[in-house]
DNA sequence: ATAATAGTGTCTTTCAGACAGTATAGT
DNA sequence: ACTATACTGTCTGAAAGACACTATTAT
């Protein structure tokens, strides 16, 4: 449809995109990262007991200044022919290799001072994978990629009562680590509230070895990492294909930080699994049912 | 402290910094979406009704192109030296002129073709305000802004099952209407469940009278009100100082689109709300006793 | 008196937490 | 036999849903 209409210039559509330049004016620059979360296997420690798993987080060593030498998420600048999401996608091929795979938009991060190159907003994104299909092809990147181990705690807890309300502030410590370097930030979160007007802020208060403000951003994909597990089905993007219902329990005690219990836990995901008649072998105890994702799950949220 | 470390170039970041210009690459522009919702009274209808409320939306007519003639969500553009969220506020106050307030980041729009204009990309934020407050000063800005009633409702369903999976094909109305303009989109999410990986697509499938892709922003703004309505207390930022219990009832079935039973809305809210000793006058039945926001409610969430 | 809303009591079902018990492989 | 895990049954209490009942005002 060509729409003749006129704007109060008498220009039509036609001719006022034809003449509009986005570049008179000065724009930020617009970035993706990437939170790209597995779960491994160490080795057995003993005949008997289960191998420990633990939550990874890939990171990129910066080669170059700012933050030269720290850790920083992988990610870069988005094109200008490709959506936000295919950004993400691209970026995450580039350092896993792989297509299928959950991703999740998390949140846009636009202080001014962020970025002391320049003015960057940066789209974060959140994404899962099976570290079974991912050990096949890792970092064949050329830059300094490497999975760190994430553990992610309340430190510290403080609740003050003002007149009009209360002020809660929460010291959360974020370690990641692996054989080559230890990083860690502590992140406070204060909410205050005053009558019916509740506001949230975030702020770096110590940040080692980790490159911009991605220590804020690690903390807020865990978070959402862990009230996802609790009423979706994501965790089975981390899983293989056949799975124990011990080895899910173990991803999901991993990922949230607590012991559960065999018995509810069985309960609560009794109906996204499907049993199949295969078996574990050459354990040291009991063998156990290998189940896979039920694709007729009922989820109702989202 | 000055970091006198030399990059690959062997280049100091001081000078790094200052030899960096981000303007060699071309980059898109980046605005900011406000979805400002309220709840309002109609006039009574009878001595002993209570006045029904209704869930408002502010937007804006265009009065250029694109879109000429249509509404779109207040906005504009982030300025170099404002950070996202204060680019939210500035538009809010412009708009509002309220400061104190609801306001919360929502998602990043970035299709590629969704501005004809040029490469635009919009972080929307949801920003909930207090009619009362509101009523003082509204829309005194020169521009074409206006109320709109929000209904939005599920209109089909269509499940299929597929070998590996299941596809989940869901068509919401969503209607914007007041004294001027009868606005409404449809909206497509398709749900693909294949083996363990689900992904989700939303699709505007008809947009009459709604600029840009701003249906599907208002779309999932309101799901996201009605899931935060349910397991937080940001009901109280669309309520007055003082409220009885069944207007928050009310403000609460207006958003979720249903009825809720009288003993167990008010078991759920209990803790949230504080009584006071005052009392509603001039209802043409039992008057009922005024209730205040209880700013040491507990909440987990977030 | 009546129509509308205010406010309370309680039964049932569902679900989460806790715990105790039985089953079964490999060494 | 022992150890570590696999798997099941059931008690409890909390929360959600449904419904019935009493209270109080302006007209």
């Amino acid at each position: 449809m060509t729409d003749t209409r006129l704007n109060k210039q008498g220009v039509t559509e036609q001719a006022f995109l034809a003449a509009y330049d986005a570049r008179k004016y000065e724009r930020p620059s617009v970035t993706v990262d990437m939170l790209i979360f597995t779960v491994t296997q160490e080795k057995k420690k003993n005949y008997r007991k289960l191998p420990e798993k633990t939550l990874r987080l890939l990171l990129i060593k910066r080669g170059d200044h700012p933050f030269l030498g720290q850790w920083s998420l992988p990610g870069g600048f988005v094109h200008m022919d490709e959506s936000l999401d295919d950004a993400a996608l691209r970026e995450l091929k580039e350092e896993t290799n792989i297509d299928t795979i959950y991703m999740e938009q998390l949140y846009t991060w636009g202080a001014v001072g962020r970025d002391p190159r320049a003015r960057i907003i940066s789209t974060s994104y959140m994404s899962l994978v099976d570290s079974a299909a991912l050990n096949v092809k890792a970092s064949d990147d050329a830059d300094d990629a490497a999975w760190f181990t994430v553990s992610y705690k309340l430190y510290q807890e403080q609740k003050t009562l003002t007149e009009q309300g209360h002020i809660l502030e929460r010291l959360f410590k974020l370690n990641l680590s692996n054989e080559e370097a230890e990083l860690s930030a502590m992140i406070k979160v204060i909410k205050t509230v005053s009558g019916k007007i509740a506001k949230i802020e975030r702020i770096i208060i110590d940040s080692q070895g980790i490159a911009f403000d991605h220590a804020q951003i690690i903390q807020y994909g865990v978070e959402r990492l862990r009230s996802k597990l609790e009423y979706t089905d994501i965790a089975f993007n981390l899983m293989p294909e056949l799975f124990t219902l011990g080895e899910l329990q173990q991803v999901y005690e991993v990922i949230l930080g607590t012991e559960l219990l065999k018995a509810n836990f069985r309960r609560k995901i009794a109906g996204m699994v499907v049993e199949t008649n295969e078996y574990t072998k050459a354990a040291g105890h009991r063998p156990s049912k290998l189940f896979r994702f039920n694709p007729n799950w009922e989820n109702t949220a989202e």
